[in-house]
DNA sequence: GCAAGGTC
């Protein structure tokens, strides 16, 4: 019988393929890897009739990237860096993977890629080849892959059965990311620590006596310059007055405000002479100009990604991303919530959400309002989630398998746990509806509206509970036309108030927007450059901001005034990075001629710094000075 | 001692 080894991106995915191709009657045979599980068992593939089928896995890459002995840290002059040989090297771990690789490999015909269907599973397919390779060279020609975006049984019946090959091309474009990433990282992280590194090791006085080091990565420093542009902007803010018009009417034994139309004016002037011709006109006497009275709609959130998972527990529970996405990470792990890395928000069509929202039932905290969605009275019945745009084409979104009941002890596991739980029941509820009504004023020639909401069918929001949307007071009861005395008309002033500081929240938003980072790797990032010392959190009243170091200001202006502000603290250069990389991936540029852009860019960059590396200096030792 | 990207 022919035999065929598949490989898959992680364990999760080898059993449950496994499980599927083989009708459940795989066996389990321990791997060199403690992250890895090998499965045997026969299925029919169309290139080779019934074979005997392994099933395995690596565990994210199987191979890391560096440059070569001769070109490590102070064995070479810097700028040898952009064009040392790198060679592909293996950790530990990665090293039993491979083996594992190599041992099943030995006696197979066919390989078949089961890595996730994105650009990083396209290269660890890449990886996995190329080991299987070294140990059978007869495997070269008999490489297939198999095109899945989620494991149903029937998706991944049709995937087995139609196999693709690895797209080069994908492949290509990730070794450009990884190889200018890792050349310009290297340079300008050497760089900046023979430059500056001392100097801020005798300002710290660090116990350690250990000189820190100054990185430059390409999504260090992005993220870094959303930090310093919004501290800058706060610092710079100059307030502006402005002054506008408000009046009210009696209602009930209360007021009803009603704002001006035209907001607010920064001319003084202007507006008093408005005021007065209210005034003249119409004295204390309004209009109801208009009643606008319509339906209105909170809606239920989107189905579950990372990136919002770890905006949502900052906001909720002010927890770090990199914590919510650990505890995330340990749930996926112990089987209590689906795949914690995803950017996909919609279900797949064909999956069966009822009888996930039944696992619910049994839970003390949700377990009516579950129960309720699928056999209540009520019009807040199940309902199949929107769906948003983004698929990553590897995960469905993020959702309970099963309840935890009193499973957890973890603190943070059992608020992230009861986020997913309560964002996934809220998204397959009825959206939340009321009634919103506008009323008018006219009083002289100008124009004043006051809104009130009733919400009539909260819905979603019983069980979303860190959503709020109340009924807010009644607007009194009046009639299109009808005048009314106003029991106030006031000429106000106020003044514009600077930006709040960044939240964690909002960082990730820029990050994930700017493309800088992915899923996986945000809440490293905003890691990485607290450890280096660039941002520092700092709580006020119960707010936790993050607020720049002088040594991550003076970073950010030191390249402002070597001229290099957009390539180094903006997300621009990276986003060039990632336009290129798909036009990689269409066959419209090659992996050459991309690194070869790069790579010269950073050269150029390279000798810029290193011309006006005194600026560097410098604006450290000012900024030092006044901070 | 350096990057970013996978995953545990």
């Amino acid at each position: 019988m022919p035999r065929v080894l598949c490989v898959a991106e992680k364990n999760s995915i080898a059993k449950a393929v496994a499980g599927i191709l083989s009708g459940g009657r795989s066996s389990r045979r321990d791997s060199p890897s403690k992250y890895i599980k090998n499965y045997d068992f026969t299925f029919d593939f169309p290139f080779a009739g019934t074979s005997s089928v392994t099933m395995t896995s690596v565990a994210g890459h199987l191979t890391g990237l560096d440059l070569d002995q001769a070109h490590g840290w102070g064995k070479c002059p810097i700028p040898q860096v952009f064009d040392a040989p790198i060679v592909d090297i293996r950790t530990k771990d990665q090293q039993k993977m491979a083996e594992n690789i190599k041992r099943e490999c030995r006696n197979a015909d066919y390989i078949m890629i089961w890595t996730d269907c994105d650009r990083e599973g396209e290269y660890i397919g890449w990886e996995i080849v190329q080991t299987a390779i070294q140990a059978s060279r007869s495997l070269q020609g008999n490489v297939f892959r198999a095109i899945f975006s989620h494991l149903e049984g029937g998706h991944i019946l049709h995937a087995a059965r139609n196999p693709a090959r690895l797209d080069q091309r994908a492949v290509d474009a990730v070794r450009t990311r990884m190889e200018v990433d890792l050349r310009s990282g290297v340079a300008f992280t050497r760089f900046l620590t023979e430059l500056l590194g001392s100097k801020v090791e005798r300002d710290l006085g660090q116990r350690n006596n250990q000189r820190p080091i100054i990185s430059y990565g390409t999504c260090q420093f992005p993220t870094l310059g959303f930090v310093v542009d919004r501290f800058e902007r706060i610092r710079k803010f100059v307030p502006e007055k402005f002054w506008y018009l408000v009046v009210a009417i009696p209602n009930g034994t209360d007021t009803t405000v009603f704002q001006w139309e035209r907001g607010h004016l920064f001319d003084r002037f202007a507006v008093a002479v408005i005021y007065e011709l209210c005034l003249e006109t119409s004295r204390n006497l309004a209009n109801v100009s208009d009643i606008k009275s319509k339906p209105t709609t909170k809606y239920r959130p989107l189905p579950l990604t990372t990136v919002e998972l770890q905006k949502n527990c900052s906001r909720f529970f002010k927890m770090s991303a990199k914590t919510s996405l650990d505890a995330a990470e340990k749930l996926y792990q112990k089987g209590y919530i689906s795949y914690p890395r995803t950017e996909t928000d919609s279900f797949p069509s064909n999956m069966d959400l009822q009888s996930l929202v039944e696992q619910q039932v049994s839970d003390n905290r949700w377990g009516s309002y579950a129960q309720s969605l699928l056999t209540g009275s009520t019009s807040n019945r199940f309902k199949w989630p929107r769906a948003g745009k983004h698929d990553d084409k590897a995960h469905p979104p993020i959702h309970p398998i099963v309840s935890s009941g009193t499973g957890l002890d973890n603190e943070n596991e059992k608020k992230v746990y009861e986020y997913v739980t309560r964002h996934f029941l809220a998204s397959c509820s009825e959206d939340s509806k009321g009634h919103s009504t506008t009323m008018t004023l006219q009083w002289g020639n100008e124009y004043f509206t006051a809104n009130g909401i009733v919400v009539l069918e909260r819905n979603f929001l019983d069980v979303y509970v860190w959503m709020k949307w109340e009924t807010t007071k009644q607007l009194p009861n009046l009639n299109l036309g009808q005048e009314v005395e106003l029991s106030s008309y006031l000429m106000k002033e106020g003044q514009t108030s600077p930006p709040n500081q960044m939240t964690e929240s909002e960082l990730i938003l820029l990050m994930d927007a700017n493309g800088i980072g992915t899923d996986a790797t945000i809440a490293e990032h905003i890691e990485k450059i607290q450890q280096r010392n660039y941002i520092k959190k700092k709580k006020v009243n119960k707010q936790i901001y993050l607020i720049p170091t002088t040594l991550g200001i003076s970073l950010v202006h030191g390249f402002e005034a070597i001229g290099l502000e957009d390539s180094f603290a903006k997300p621009f250069l990276r986003r060039q990075m990632e336009v290129d990389l798909k036009l990689i991936c269409e066959g419209n540029k090659d992996r050459a001629e991309v690194v070869n852009d790069f790579i010269t860019k950073y050269q150029e960059y390279y000798g810029l710094t290193s011309t006006k590396q005194n600026k560097l200096i410098e604006i450290y030792t000012d900024i030092k000075s006044v901070m």
